[in-house]
DNA sequence: ACCCGGCGAGACAGACCGGTATCATCGCGG
DNA sequence: CCGCGATGATACCGGTCTGTCTCGCCGGGT
């Protein structure tokens, strides 16, 4: 093999522990709030090796979108969405139930593909645009799971049914703790408005 | 009258043209991108004039949202809905028509009020607070409605519609132009499932 | 044995930020 | 006519940010 783990190095290759603890940091506290000073000082690592694996901050912000990509939108949600529903509706209904067990941590984030895409205000800028990128994917996921329902206008849906997560989101956000079961319901409406049995 | 329209000073007192000025550049660029040197540049206006007349770039974020509240928010949103609407059904309905021309503008700039809230990390941050409630000084107009319009429940039934504003916002700072009438549509369930005749 | 590359530590540069201090000027009221 | 308060212009201060540079260490392959 090309590293052995007996090697001093705590965890993992450097490039590892400084995109995990940016990782933490980006999206309990956003990317503009945290300097690199702050993720190399409770990484313990030097600055040149941060730059030597992330050319600039940027990069490294994009790495953590793609992390982000991977474990919130992919091994957490759309995992517990199969795991909770048997069928394609009741996975996109299990989506806002899921909702309700994160909005309730103590330490809720919010949604770091909305955050980062709000506060980079530059139209063109490449960390909006992957946002932009993370985002539609997330609704990729919905239409999917819209299609195998048989609904007829599959991308409509998915973009209805995302302005329902977004918006709820947002009302958490906003300190209201029963926002992920009142878009449930109007979820439950919009499939039914649909023809698909809730 | 206090003051004449003759003086040199091009219009107003100093303080309106600073927050004129701040309220342009806050709701185009967002708070954290805009500096304070910017805003005494453009307006033509010494530094200390600003401070003389807000504390701090926060007491003046606070007065931008004063603002945006008096004129998006009230003589803007309310009126239009006022306007097109005549019942207080279609008075909520036409929010979303609204919204519709506003996604279409060139300059597209967002709610204030969403940007501010989730740029302010910090939970008890005063400015941050100050956005959450002007969010729900929304919500209340639009509880108003749903109880002139007969509705039971209407502190859930506002909260939901919220829920489909800010949803649809997001989803327009996301580039998706239909944000509006797929918002309006799912309005439109809302409303005839708590039994109002849309 | 030796060198070399990755690494930690920290100084440093250059830019920008919010906020303060100074000084000349100008309008207006007494 | 004089003085005073508000203003404009500008320099300045301390802090923070991203990104660069240097130095010394250490471990592994040849």
């Amino acid at each position: 093999m090309a590293t052995t783990d007996s090697t001093i190095r705590p965890r993992g290759t450097a490039r590892d522990r400084i995109l995990e603890t940016a990782y933490e940091l980006f999206s309990r506290h956003g990317t503009r709030a945290v300097g690199v000073d702050r993720i190399i000082a409770e990484c313990g690592i030097a600055k040149m090796t941060l730059y030597r694996n992330f050319p600039s901050k940027d990069d490294l912000i994009l790495a953590f979108l793609e992390r982000r990509d991977e474990r919130w939108t992919r091994a957490w949600l759309q995992a517990e969405a199969e795991r909770r529903g048997a069928t394609p509706a009741e996975r996109l209904l299990a989506i806002f139930d899921t909702f309700e067990g994160w909005f309730a941590e103590e330490d809720f984030e919010g949604c770091s593909f909305i955050n980062v895409m709000l506060e980079v205000v530059e139209h063109d800028h490449p960390v909006r645009q992957a946002s932009v990128e993370h985002l539609a994917s997330i609704r990729a996921y919905v239409r999917g799971l819209a299609e195998a329902a048989g609904v007829g206008d599959a991308e409509g849906f998915a973009h209805q049914w995302h302005i329902l997560m977004k918006g709820c989101i947002v009302a958490a956000a906003e300190g209201d703790r029963r926002a992920a079961s009142r878009a449930r319901e109007m979820g439950a409406l919009l499939l039914a408005h649909h023809g698909v049995a809730g």
